[in-house]
RNA sequence: GACCCCGUAGCUCAGUUGGAUAGAGCAACGGCCUUCUAAGCCGUAGGUCGCGCGUUCGAAUCGCGCCGGGGUCGCCA
């Protein structure tokens, strides 16, 4: 519909005198009384005309010639907007255009088949993943579904280390529970990892391997300790990711990027262009010359690098490896290491604008209407795993998804394990099973035999309101995939969804669909049958189930 | 102290990148099932968009200054 009205204004915007670069936008008005479609074309091009926005407007209307089986009307309102209203019959003879896409419908070539790289949950094994790490997959997974479905050639990736201090104390936490398996006097490191995991890994060694891990030398016996605890924790991770319908394509390790010279690679780069310098014992970058406040070490005087190092080599091999775009989703408590790596790359020369960061807020789990307390000392502290186990996947993903990025999220475990009309997931899966319910039942009278069955079927005698308006949402959802995807914010997914659900239960309250006039009855299992496709393909992408029945 | 996010109905949150009379869900109140799923639909009530200046045809949205909540500021990641 935008299409159709944009290819009819713009060579009248050149005739009224308007610049290549003048941008035209239609927007669905929030009244239906301000028409179906509206542009304010005309009050922009006033600014630069230096005319009243409103004989603009009239000039652009008088040039105007559109087909009126389409357009049934056109009016200028308020301060110069020009509002388009589309026949019913333009909507609704549409609506096979869905059931012949089926679960393609929504799918659009907006990306150009560009190379994309999502990023998310990157935790490194040294314990379950938590609650924050669940909204940060939930997010990460639907962008890179978005991505997907708006034609980006996506790949899933995870960032680890398995290096390093937090590995060290992994190995030692587990060793420590190990030797307290025959000695129970065996000492616990200071600063160990104190979750019951570590005792579970513990047993499990046992029972593998026996007493033999004891008989080994320290550094060895911690080795065996280290390997076994990240195996065991990597497992668990990617199984409950999996509980999540999370599958990444790539795992990258950051040690590779020492085996194969990387890091010393980008110093010596760094060196070369006066970037680094050494002081105190240790290297550091020059960020205050690349508009940052401060220098930062990338090296310590202990000869280790810091996380800056790693990352901005990662980040550079993101490049290398062809990559046009880049998503990184981080929680908010990482937000401070992004300028530094930003920085790093630029001076590379990369362009960081390639470099979409998504910085999710933090979760506060509620239950009986109180902030449960995180902690792992504690031992109140909730897996993701355990959140699941209480709510299900779909609540947990759905929840995850439901709030912008940027809000904080309150997780609400009473409504989320709720089976009722309160728990907004289900509201959207009972749409979706009402309309399976339905299917079966004229299946049942022989009146529906599948949706090529339908592919003839006159939906231009959808003329109820209800009826338009929800066949008018459904020919949204390829725009509202767009619009999400381009903005990187999949709540706005949600919302869509809702609304169609909503126009859906609206519909079935007003018409019944199994008619005995058999020609209507056509036009309504179809309408029916394209929400199902809607719905469905909003559920794929955000990774709930579509159920059949419920 | 600096920087980032948030502040909108009793509660949880949207608000299409500056548009027309600020919306949804829950909670409250009142209606609708002998008919394809009532896990649904319809209606009523509920607002100083934290506060104050400014920018312009027009501000919840942009700028500046306050107030409040969360987060980050290491040779930790």
């Amino acid at each position: 519909m935008k299409r159709y009205l944009a290819e009819h204004l713009s060579s009248i915007l050149k005739e009224v005198g308007a610049g290549d670069d003048t941008a035209l936008t239609f927007e669905k008005p929030k009244l239906e009384a301000h028409g179906n479609l509206t542009t304010n074309v005309a009050m922009t091009l006033a600014k630069s005309l230096r005319r009243n926005p409103r004989q603009v407007a009239q000039d652009i209307v008088s040039r105007l010639t559109l087909d009126p089986t389409a357009v049934s009307r056109v009016e200028i309102a308020g301060p110069g907007f020009i509002n388009f209203w589309f026949t019913d019959a333009f909507t609704t003879r549409r609506v096979t255009e869905i059931l012949a896409a089926g679960p393609e419908f929504g799918r659009t070539a907006a990306g150009h088949g560009r190379k994309t790289q999502v990023e998310y949950v990157s935790a490194n094994p040294t314990g379950p993943l938590s609650v924050g790490h669940g909204r940060q997959a939930a997010i990460g997974d639907t962008i890179a579904n978005l991505l997907s479905w708006t034609g980006h050639d996506v790949t899933r990736e995870y960032y680890y280390n398995n290096a390093g201090r937090q590995m060290r104390k992994l190995a030692e936490s587990t060793y420590a529970r190990y030797r307290q398996l025959y000695n129970s006097g065996f000492p616990f490191p200071e600063d160990g990892y104190q979750g019951d995991y570590i005792k579970e890994i513990a047993e499990q060694l046992k029972a593998e391997r026996g007493e033999e891990v004891a008989r080994l030398p320290l550094e060895q016996a911690l080795d065996v300790c280290k390997s076994f605890a990240e195996q065991r924790l990597f497992q668990a991770i990617k199984n409950v990711l999996a509980r999540m319908g999370v599958v990444h394509d790539v795992f990258f390790n950051e040690d590779s990027l020492y085996h194969n010279g990387e890091i010393e690679n980008v110093v010596a780069e760094f060196r070369r262009m006066g970037l680094a310098y050494d002081q105190d014992g240790a290297v550091w970058l020059k960020t205050s010359s690349m508009g940052l406040e401060q220098d930062r070490v990338i090296i310590k005087s202990t000869g280790e690098p810091t996380y800056r190092l790693p990352d901005i080599a990662y980040h550079r091999e993101k490049f290398r490896r062809g990559f046009d775009l880049v998503v990184d989703v981080f929680g908010a408590d990482h937000i401070a290491t992004i300028p530094d790596v930003l920085a790093g790359i630029k001076a590379l020369g990369y362009d960081p604008d390639k470099v979409k960061v998504v910085i999710h807020q933090f979760v506060t789990l509620m239950q009986g209407g109180e902030q449960v307390k995180m902690s792992k000392r504690l031992a109140t502290f909730v897996t993701l795993d355990e959140l699941i186990d209480e709510v299900g996947a779909d609540a947990v993903r759905f929840f995850f998804l439901m709030r912008s990025i940027s809000s904080h999220l309150e997780f609400d475990m009473e409504l989320a394990k709720e089976q009722s009309e309160k728990n907004p997931v289900y509201y959207l899966q009972y749409a979706h099973a009402r309309i399976a319910s339905i299917l079966r039942f004229a299946e049942g009278e022989g009146v529906f035999a599948g949706a090529q069955a339908l592919a003839g079927a006159d939906t231009t005698l959808l003329t109820g309101a209800a009826e338009v308006a929800l066949a008018k949402l459904l020919l949204e959802f390829p725009d509202e995939v767009e619009a999400t995807a381009a903005s990187l914010e999949p709540h706005r997914l949600t919302a869509y969804l809702h609304e169609a659900a909503t126009a859906f239960h609206k519909f079935y309250h007003d018409h019944r669909v199994v008619v005995p006039e058999k020609d209507v009855a056509q036009a309504r299992l179809a309408l029916c049958l394209a929400t199902k496709t809607v719905l469905a393909n909003g559920f794929k992408i955000l990774g709930i189930t579509a159920p059949e029945r419920m």
